[in-house]
DNA sequence: CTGTATCCGCTATGATACTG
DNA sequence: CAGTATCATAGCGGATACAG
């Protein structure tokens, strides 16, 4: 028997899975990269952020600013602007989130491969 | 205007978005994690993974098998046992995923005083 | 431009019962 | 034990219209 690894997150009414929950969200991954090149608006993160829905990206967004990862700010300016910048605690999720970005980059024609032959053998 | 990422990932039409959404996915993750420590039972699996049910282990599993990143270990005993364990390519994705795992561990306190702040405001 | 407000279908997920 | 089959439901997420 394998060593169980001692993983709150694994624990369903631990508070940490409710953060794992959010972060480990394919929105979340693409925001969060996107952001990692600095303050950007919402247009942009709508234009960078290829197929996520205003509203998605809206909730996407509060979500991360209560969870203390992005800072949202507002211009009175018309036609107005907000932009979003990731707070220190956000840059720390850039790394892991990127990794997980490249990973599927770097691992596409594997991972293409491996359906092909599944889906062959179905 | 920051420098935008030139991240495949980001376009939507693009094969490794596809893999990306499949392994920025909290079930994805934790099954990753829990695998990482050696060839686990599926009961066993179901058990680490607290919350999981049958269906949803079953899915998760068979999406994994198929992206290859996870061998299907059958034994003709009864009762059946069955076994799961990581790829080669399946533990190159085990740093990433773990690193989320071990982030949302690690900040839980910051990200819950951020929730309490932002839930006082509104 | 940056949202919010609906409406609504689809998918993900859970519960339960059943099979080999 | 390791699933599969079925049903029921919640919530994600898309489309559209509208507001500040």
């Amino acid at each position: 028997m394998p060593q169980l690894p001692a993983f709150d997150v694994m624990t369903a009414t631990c508070p940490s899975r409710t953060s794992l929950v959010r972060i480990a969200n394919k929105w979340t991954a693409m925001v969060v990269i996107a952001l990692s090149s600095g303050r950007m608006r919402f247009r942009d993160l709508r234009a960078t952020v290829d197929g996520i829905s205003a509203k998605v990206l809206t909730e996407t967004l509060r979500d991360l600013e209560r969870d203390g990862l992005v800072t949202r700010h507002m211009y009175a300016e018309v036609p107005p602007r907000v932009e979003y910048e990731l707070t220190a605690l956000g840059r720390t999720l850039h790394a892991p989130l990127h990794a997980l970005g490249s990973w599927a980059e770097d691992h596409i024609t594997e991972v293409l491969a491996a359906r092909e032959s599944y889906d062959a053998r179905q």
